[in-house]
DNA sequence: GCGCAGGTAATCT
DNA sequence: AGATTACCTGCG
């Protein structure tokens, strides 16, 4: 057990933050996480004005060694929302609804595949379907619990394999980005020391991945929180708030974070 | 029953 | 370059 008591951080909030496709609220306010071949629950103990406070079912050497990393607890988030601009009425709203979400450092093949799926699909389905490709090409961590397949695992997969975990056209997308991955295989770790730019351009290169798809790998499996991935809800913002522009450059080099409060606030909250 | 969902690639103007 | 369209599947 390890408790934690901390500010502008919100396990609910980032578990449906479209962040993570692998962390659930089981029960009310406890929570089930996998990465990489870890499982974790979390307790939520209390959400106050300024901190919450939460327990999580691991050791504090798996939490220092693991998690504290994984769930970027040592980055100020104060600085950034300090720099959000005061007259921005759209933001401060997507601020005060959104705190507490964080950029989560993802693996990077887990994310790459993971938003290939995810191309017009709903939440639930993207759930479904990693949830099947998991549990037929992954690892068995305890009873029914599987984690992401990993590039040697998945390569075993046949087009008929894909098929059957409701991947559809996507199919072929993962059938060769993993043949092109097991032919490179130091490609997602060297594009890595490349710029934002770069690492996005390179990240398009490999089929069934578009801007889109790129700029959320980046942001989530690359950390890169510049990264401003803009879909159908971004899109809808942009359009509605800031048909003149976004600011893009006072948000210079956190403008992902930007962009995680903004889709969070307008998908769940400034409907229409 | 049927439109559409956190897009991409191919094929047009 | 920019606009249009097909694409699998599951959920509402």
């Amino acid at each position: 057990m390890y408790r934690l008591e901390i500010t502008n951080f919100d396990i609910k909030k980032i578990a449906d933050s479209g962040q993570i496709f692998r962390f659930d609220e089981i029960k009310d306010g406890y929570f089930e996480l996998i990465a990489k071949d870890k499982l974790l629950y979390i307790k939520e103990i209390s959400i106050g004005e300024a901190k919450n406070i939460y327990e999580f079912e691991c050791s504090k050497e798996e939490f220092v060694d693991f998690w504290e990393n994984y769930f970027d607890i040592n980055t100020d988030y104060d600085y950034f929302i300090e720099k959000i601009d005061k007259n921005d009425e759209f933001l401060q709203n997507a601020i005060s609804y959104a705190k507490g979400i964080r950029i989560l450092k993802q693996d990077k093949f887990e994310m790459l595949i993971s938003f290939i799926i995810s191309q017009r699909k709903s939440i639930p389905a993207i759930k479904s379907a990693i949830k099947k490709l998991s549990e037929r090409f992954g690892k068995c961590i305890v009873k029914d619990k599987y984690a992401f397949p990993t590039l040697e695992e998945l390569s075993k997969a046949s087009i008929k394999d894909l098929e059957e975990c409701s991947l559809g056209y996507r199919a072929s997308y993962i059938l060769e980005t993993c043949k092109y991955l097991t032919e490179n295989p130091t490609f997602l770790d060297d594009i890595s020391n490349l710029s934002d730019k770069e690492l996005v351009a390179s990240l398009c290169k490999l089929k069934g991945v578009g801007i889109k798809v790129a700029n959320c790998t980046a942001l989530f499996g690359y950390y890169k929180i510049d990264s401003f991935p803009i879909d159908v809800w971004i899109q809808k913002v942009l359009d509605k708030y800031y048909s003149k522009g976004f600011p893009y450059e006072r948000y210079d080099g956190f403008a992902g974070v930007i962009q995680q409060y903004m889709f969070y606030y307008g998908r769940n909250a400034d409907k229409k």
